[in-house]
DNA sequence: CATAAAGGTAAGTAACACTTACTTACAAAG
DNA sequence: CTTTGTAAGTAAGTGTTACTTACCTTTATG
């Protein structure tokens, strides 16, 4: 009575493939599980032995996508030193992921968030770990007196959440190129030193 | 051969009334054309008498709460005097109208931006026009040199409407309460005067 | 080699968005 | 007062599609 090792099975890798391939040119609603199925080459029914739903296999996707992306966040934010480098990093990161991979931010900005369902699974606590690290950074930035004492660190973390997001939005769902690098310091700068003119006028 | 008012028949704002109620407690996907109907008191057939969709009438659904939205913010951005002044009240608005109405909210941030379609309706439009409102209000405060005169625009815009998605979002999907002055100027100050501690350590 | 479990298939079902063909109310024109 | 054209509303389908059930096939090991 061999347990057998938790293998992935190739037909449930060729439907993963296949559903990933399809989003990148049609929205969820739109695939059919006998496209997905047809598209991998094996039958409807399968889909149902390794995902309970369409949806579940919608949050297995973001999930494979968003642990490549937290393992490589985790691992560039190591290096940054102060707590501008470490959001900068951050940033970029999260922006050059979605700009290149546009079926993860279609996926995680426009196609989760209507289903109760999603907020419990995998896929949705990857997104509570990413938020975490970046209020994590913001918390040693005030305790290290590099950010001002009175920051409210909840509300920064969701002002640049929120920028992040927007930034790239238009872009994501036009599927038009994006400035990265701009848009990366543009934010942090706005964020850090804020836009009021104090110059002598 | 009289043209007859473009009156909005009874069942149609039936139909309308009864698929907002339903909104308030559930999502999209999962309320039937059945249930919006026998809600409403009227057939199945008379919803694709007035929509020619379910998602058509959710657009609509949209349309009507953010033509009053529009409406408020017009007029209170009005009477506002400084950027600063004009950028907080429309934050506390929409804040303030994600909070009160939230199915409004759960819709335009949850709900509508997963088809392709939506961006054709006239409630896009109606965004459109809400998002040139604040881009407005920021060309005015950099010509007016009350913002840095190398301000990019475009980017401040996103970040301000990223902030306001993200301060609330939380609570719009939790359903939980939210401090919207304290959020309105929280995000406002982030902006202007930035989070970088300056003072002598 | 028996067998048990995992990998995979094929046919079917219920639900639901949407259609079609029809009836009723009603406001003017003749 | 009748005719007529149109808008409001109904009732009974229909095709598609997500999901199920019962079954076959391969493989690995006790």
């Amino acid at each position: 009575m061999k347990s057998r090792p938790n293998t992935n099975p190739p037909g449930r890798k060729k439907i993963m493939a296949s559903f990933s391939q399809l989003m990148a040119t049609k929205d969820f609603q739109s695939i059919t599980t006998a496209e997905i199925a047809g598209n991998a080459g094996v039958t409807e029914g399968l889909i149902y032995k390794y995902f309970t739903d369409k949806k579940d296999l919608l949050y297995q996707v973001l999930n494979q996508h968003f642990t490549a992306f937290q393992a490589l966040i985790e691992e560039r934010t190591a290096t940054g030193k102060t707590c501008f480098e470490k959001l900068e990093t951050i940033i970029f990161a999260s922006l050059e992921s979605y700009t290149q991979n546009r079926v993860f931010a279609r996926i995680l900005l426009l196609e989760v968030r209507n289903t109760p369902m999603y907020f419990e699974s995998c896929a949705y606590s990857m997104v509570k770990k990413y938020a975490a690290t970046i209020l994590d950074i913001i918390s040693r930035g005030i305790e290290n007196k590099e950010l001002k004492p009175d920051t409210d660190r909840f509300l920064l973390q969701k002002v640049i959440l929120g920028a992040i997001e927007h930034a790239c939005l238009k872009q994501v769902i036009f599927n038009r190129e994006l400035d990265v690098t701009a848009a990366s310091s543009g934010i942090i700068n706005i964020v850090f030193y804020g836009v009021k003119n104090n110059e002598c006028q």
